[in-house]
DNA sequence: ATAAAGTAATTTAGAACTAAAGCAATTTCA
DNA sequence: TGAAATTGCTTTAGTTCTAAATTACTTTAT
């Protein structure tokens, strides 16, 4: 059995192994034993989720969440808007756009307020696609997620959402903070 | 440098939003919203790792990691344990164990029991540049999870503990399953 | 108005992976 | 035994991203 998937970013002993809780070590590490874990989950999910999406409808990670985010905007969005929210850079989109565009399930069209930009949205097929490609990947999720009990979810749900704003706030110290 | 990033990976409305808790749905999509929401966490606190490991020691995650699984065995291994622990094909691994070795930070030495094999070792120098790493990197997760209370780390630790053996099950299905 | 600075998209070169093919050594088994 | 399959590593070609430079346009400040 594998261990993981962790990637093998595992620095403790055997901290983090299927099975030994290791507790010789007491809390010591909690946070770098969680953090292992949680990137384990993590990556677990995400390849079986990149796998399932290549193997059902020929399509990569990328691509799925480009689609999504433009899905969630029926009037399209700029390339730096889709840039921003993807979090990769301008140069990727650029690409990523002219796959798309090629096999036609987006369109590129002028800003009429801006000449340097392009408004990007979904074509009729594009948006089809998209929402039966949606529909399956929820299930897998779903699928993969079915350990967990509802109060489970709930927990970890709420407890990262915590970690979320610490991280967000360490990345944006207040304007005239030197961190 | 950063990889990817969270992208995005967002299908639901704005439910994974800092401070939107968008409660409308009830739990319709729980496990929707966990799973962008741990991808998002994840996501960032890798890039940030990846990001401080470039800037203060000028080395990549993959090498961090790589050095790490050979801090925990002494002894060595082989490239091939290497690249199943890793998780990377064995390419990688020899494109990585070349530049590493070219760096005076590991060495190869035949395996005395399989002459196609190798034995990979880290270096004197290897080990203590590692373990200074290693140290610095523990702080900057005690950091980044500095926003957890020691009950909600145990929480989170558990419940991640559920989440991969069901993963592992998952894909691991008794011997004569068809899945 | 116009020079300077800023911004949106693209292009380019390069990093970090993968999958598949190849080579050499080892193991299996009829 | 020895032919066939397997294994460990390397090589090659291709994918998906990045950072930095470039081009074209827009905004800002005087």
């Amino acid at each position: 059995m594998n261990n993981q998937a962790d990637p093998s970013r595992v620095l403790l002993n055997q901290a983090d192994e299927l099975g030994h809780e290791s507790r010789a070590l007491g809390d010591d590490h909690a946070a770098l034993k969680l953090w292992l874990r949680l990137l384990a989950c993590t990556t677990q999910v995400e390849d079986e989720i990149r796998r399932r999406l290549r193997l059902r409808f020929g399509i990569s990670l990328p691509r799925f969440d480009y689609m999504a985010q433009l899905h969630r905007e029926p009037g399209g969005l700029k390339m730096k808007d889709l840039s921003r929210r993807l979090m990769v850079t301008g140069g990727n989109v650029t690409g990523l756009t002219d796959e798309l565009e090629r096999e036609g399930l987006v369109q590129r069209e002028s800003s009429p307020t801006d000449r340097r930009s392009w408004i990007v949205r979904l074509t009729p097929q594009g948006r089809d696609g998209f929402e039966a490609m949606a529909e399956e990947h929820e299930r897998w999720i779903l699928e993969l997620f079915a350990g967990l009990d509802a109060r489970a979810v709930q927990q970890l749900y709420s407890h990262l959402g915590t970690l979320r704003v610490h991280l967000v706030r360490l990345q944006e110290p207040t304007p005239e903070d030197k961190p």
